[in-house]
DNA sequence: TATGAATGAGAGTTCATTCAT
DNA sequence: AATGAATGAACTCTCATTCAT
């Protein structure tokens, strides 16, 4: 009565148990896809077992429980975009271009991981229990990178030495979030790179036409500096 | 399907105090700081019951299910944040200055709004079924009404022609998502609304400093302007 | 819709003792017994599983709902039923005589099945959703080879031709029914086959004495007949 | 923390309050559709509220609790029943006639309280704490009846002395009963009565063809009569 | 390793019944 | 007499998790 053969192991690239880890991974595959297209409490183990065709018993053989096995989709795959994200970063000189690269890749790491980006926006991020997990120090690793470098601009005199580092980042991270989520919602999720150069361009040289801002720059530009920033401010409160 | 009959029924001394329609009011309130605290999925009716010191039944006088009571929570605030929206722009003149009310009340909407946020965000916005909902309907008109207010910018030549309304609207939004969710986390949420003027100069006059952005565009200004924003464009493309 | 976690499963010292397929069994017969004495709503779902040692949530493993349960109960015995009348009537030749083993068998069957009967005739038969079931179909068909036998005895000649044979299948049926429920409530079920002679009787020979029936029919007898038919017909209207 | 009111004997067969009384009238008309429609268990007070313009509470100032609603409902009916059959009774001399008109009132009573029926025997028949009630009495009083009748019948040597009474008077309800579910089921509640003839005609006159019936009986018409019910019997039990 | 039957706590929900008004 | 909000016991059903095989 023997079921299952799988008489050629399938489709591990490595092998360490080439059979265990490579069901390890079909595991996770298949919660990841169930998880984004259903949720996950809307999804129960035995579902993930069946497509995965497999017994329930065994999902608890790779892993604690079912939380445990919610965690564990960031795992791989952050290890992955952060260390993606490094070598695309290698070489790349300018913080602007780096910038530019990171929202790029942010943007082309979700196209490809569409599934991941919903679980983890809608049922990872905010889980308290996630904060001790190794995903999650990537993430923080992530975005104390990009506050760095935008310190680096502001050293460089390239970025505005009165932004808030961290708030920028934070500002750009929900930015490509935002357009994600809405990208789901609107079935636009494969062509989400397309909105790097405007994105970028929003936060680099703002939204404001040549005319209307130069007239006040361009001013301030040809007399002493100094007051620049103290009208611009009060112009800013006053809403 | 069923109940049995209760055969005794001695031992309570059931306290009845109708206020009416508050009470539908008190499970709102309450639910929302619970669903707020603990996730919906991980609070109980029973929880809520307990809380606002009610029996569960009364709960589903007021409430279809879990689900509606969830729902009912946006219904009123949504409401009240569009309208009191409407109110605070009226008589405010210019695009730009409209942006930076819109950016600073939904600021300080959420400031107030603690609660409310983080359920709409983890557990309403995303479901299908919300979006049969008035809720839905007035976030998706106050979305339309960010990127009207977008558009008469780019008509009165205030910001860029090039700039995606739709797209620039997301990005704002987001970023104010995910700082308030940040600040959630960091227990910042009471100082919200201070972010409200280095968001509004991150969209509108970027972050470039002004000598590394006007080098090019200065040139720009004081030459023929026909080829300005091909070389924007080319510039931003070169990643 | 979701269930805690199970923190700490420590107290309990199950057993298990996996019969397999047996253990549908166990509660089929398990709930048919209960049913009948308590009747159907009145049955929890708690008590099937404690008489049956199990747990509550075992029996779901095996059926989709109380109902489906329910609705289980007269499968098997429905098949057992009329493949057992069919082996009975074999060999049996003339209307009369199988009419009269149908009476037998049906009685004799009741008498086995004592508590099966009572929640087919009580919380089954005219539920809607059991029509469409396979053991609904069952009894369709048994309901329709009544009808045939009754019309073969017309063909012959065995039995009068003006008989409605679904009325008079009806009306067969509905007098072992309402014997068998009389016979519950009395406590005589055991004896319930006794019926069999006195109740062929009525519906083959009446149960008018032959003084009083040949009086008139046995002068038409002797007389040309055409007039019979109408006469008795005038008779029976005059109520 | 007395529950209980009900002081005074309620059930009076006039009238006190008028509106009161009127009021009892509506509820028990509306619940026994509803009750007919979806079953008794399938109801709830709520519906019967809903439908009846009143308030839930309502209906425990007329009833003890939903069981005694239910079993209100036969009350009236049954005590019309037996009154008016009694008066159609009056005057018709001859067992076969009274059974006719028994059969004929029978099946005309059932159509014109078709909801009734339903209730009667679904859900209240075999409920033994309905055996405790006025209707009850009445019922038994009907059977009793049907079966004096029969043994009337026999005395006056108009049915066979072998009948056993209360058998057949079961057969007979049996069948009506029988022929009233069918018919509910099909939609034919309307036509009930037009079964009367053929009913009677089975049970007084049998179904079998004069010829083939008459064959053996003419021959002892012809004989002395003395060994004529030994035979027939003897023929009867060789199943 | 793998299985999947078995478990059982507990969740959401229903609804007959009560009683202050 | 009438109301209907409030009650809360009880029910069905779910499902993460276990463990004997």
């Amino acid at each position: 009565m023997a079921h299952k053969k799988r008489e050629f192991s399938d489709s591990s690239p490595k092998k360490r148990t080439p059979q265990g880890e490579s069901k390890k991974r079909l595991i996770l595959k298949v919660a990841t896809g169930v998880f984004a297209e259903k949720g996950f409490h809307e999804t129960t183990i035995a579902q993930i077992a069946q497509i995965a065709k497999i017994a329930e018993g065994s999902i608890y053989h790779y892993f604690e429980n079912k939380e445990d096995l919610l965690f564990s989709i960031p795992e791989e795959r952050m290890e992955n975009f952060f260390s993606s994200l490094r070598e695309h970063l290698e070489g790349i000189k300018g913080t602007l271009s780096k910038l530019r690269k990171i929202i790029w890749y942010h943007l082309h790491f979700y196209e490809k991981n569409q599934d991941y980006v919903l679980i983890l926006l809608q049922n990872i991020r905010l889980n308290p229990r996630f904060q001790s997990t190794r995903a999650y120090q990537l993430i923080r690793e992530f975005a104390k990178l990009v506050a760095q470098i935008i310190e680096e601009g502001k050293k460089e005199k390239v970025i505005r030495s009165d932004v808030d580092s961290r708030l920028l980042r934070d500002a750009i991270l929900g930015a490509i979030e935002h357009i994600t989520i809405r990208g789901s919602i609107l079935g636009r999720l494969s062509t989400l790179t397309e909105a790097t150069k405007p994105l970028y361009d929003f936060f680099v040289s703002g939204i404001q036409t040549q005319s209307s801002m130069v007239t006040l720059p361009l001013r301030e530009f040809l007399r002493p500096k100094k007051t620049f920033r103290k009208r611009i401010g009060r112009r800013s409160t006053k809403i």
